[in-house]
DNA sequence: GATGATAATATGTCTATACATATTATTTCT
DNA sequence: AGAAATAATATGTATAGACATATTATCATC
């Protein structure tokens, strides 16, 4: 038998996923040992353990060492978003990408800052106030906060050419965050950065970025009216 | 050699991930090959294998046959969001959850329904409006339509005791959907229904579920104001 | 030099087998 | 009966070896 013929782990995993859809096996239910779904299948216990990982890393199967795999009944599904750079989201929108920081400051942060960053009071940090813009209009005014006392480089850093965001991937990549986003109504400063009316909602997001439970980053960004976050399921 | 001794997938995992983020591995570089890494980490190639593959999936390398494994420059995070069920949520806050079905009709819907719901015209299709509560305080206003052709049971079901969204999670699960998050400035209606001022900034989503390309149900929720969501990279 | 055939190579997947480990079921002992 | 020890079981992981497949590098040909 010929190994890419009948069987694959892929083709299994959609038959098991057709299986859970179509509701041959239920929520809540049991289903087939490994070694029994080899047998029907006609491959390897491991091909089948493959198969089944993946499902369940899906979030539709519970797997359990000698209680067996069950069908979730309320699969908490899991989105993914994934977080582009600013200036890589405006361009591919066909859109001209400019930033400008409008501020740049090593100073002593008020105490509900030191806090988001994990430092010691009379501690200082980086604050930038950036605005970037599509296309000249502006997309979304950034506050940030780089602990400077974990990546000293930033201070000497100039943030006109490069911006925060991509110095920081850069410098310190492959960290990890915590995001939030909300709503809120335009306040005076914010709608003059943004060049709207006072009052308008813009999306927020905020984002702590940490390595090795050190924070790197904090930063609020308030986007332009009409931005969406879209993502899939 | 015992095998949990030494080796796992997962140690070796930790190690691929800490050589990359302390750039041993540089960003754009070429890493061994596989049966370079499973000799040095004293392991078989199916070993170093899993590992790389857990890597990859966690967006911090490029594998290619032939080519190699190479770290990604720019890695897309990619954030997990789990989509709760409000009651859920609300619950969890602990608060009561209750909600009222305010409107429940068979129509037929307006062009822009039609397309979003890919039924045809003259097709009609059952639309909701619910105001979901946390402690008997407006939480979340809901506009739902629902494809009673490709589900025709939902015209029958009552949703004032179970909500429309769990109903169809345990009606029809297993779907993929698309989702998007916005802010806007309450209308006179939304704000009526929420019990807040006009122009209030919410926060939005819409949500279209789908199942083997059909849609099965299109969703846009405003929340009260107040509401963050949450999510980690 | 361009083009097309061919070889080389790294990852992708499968198999069979073995042992590890968490958890449940059963038996034994008090 | 209840607790403790023991067996049974399903998944978790590791191994060596084999073949598949995508992609690159090389070489022959025109």
């Amino acid at each position: 038998m010929r190994q890419t013929e009948v069987s694959s782990w892929q083709e299994i995993q959609s038959e098991v996923l057709e299986r859970i859809r179509t509701r041959k096996w239920k929520p809540g239910e049991l289903i087939p040992n490994e070694t029994e779904l080899a047998e029907e299948f006609g491959c390897a216990r491991a091909t089948v353990n493959r198969a089944l990982r993946a499902v369940a890393d899906a979030g539709l199967l519970d797997r359990r060492r000698k209680a067996g795999s069950r069908v979730l009944t309320l699969p908490e599904r899991k989105a993914f978003v994934s977080i582009p750079i600013l200036r890589k989201e405006i361009e591919a929108k066909g859109q001209a990408y400019s930033h400008e920081v409008l501020h740049s400051a090593l100073k002593q942060p008020a105490r509900e800052t030191l806090e988001r960053l994990g430092i010691a009071k009379g501690t200082k940090a980086l604050e930038l106030h950036t605005l970037h813009m599509a296309d000249g209009f502006p997309y979304a005014y950034e506050e940030r906060w780089i602990n400077t006392n974990y990546l000293p480089q930033a201070a000497n850093t100039d943030f006109d050419g490069l911006s925060a965001n991509e110095w920081l991937v850069a410098n310190a990549p492959y960290t990890e965050a915590e995001l939030s986003f909300s709503a809120s109504n335009a306040t005076a400063r914010q709608a003059e950065k943004l060049k709207i009316e006072k009052g308008t909602a813009i999306f927020n997001t905020t984002r702590r970025t940490t390595q090795d439970h050190h924070v790197i980053t904090f930063v609020k960004l308030w986007f332009a009216p009409g931005y969406e976050l879209l993502m899939t399921v």
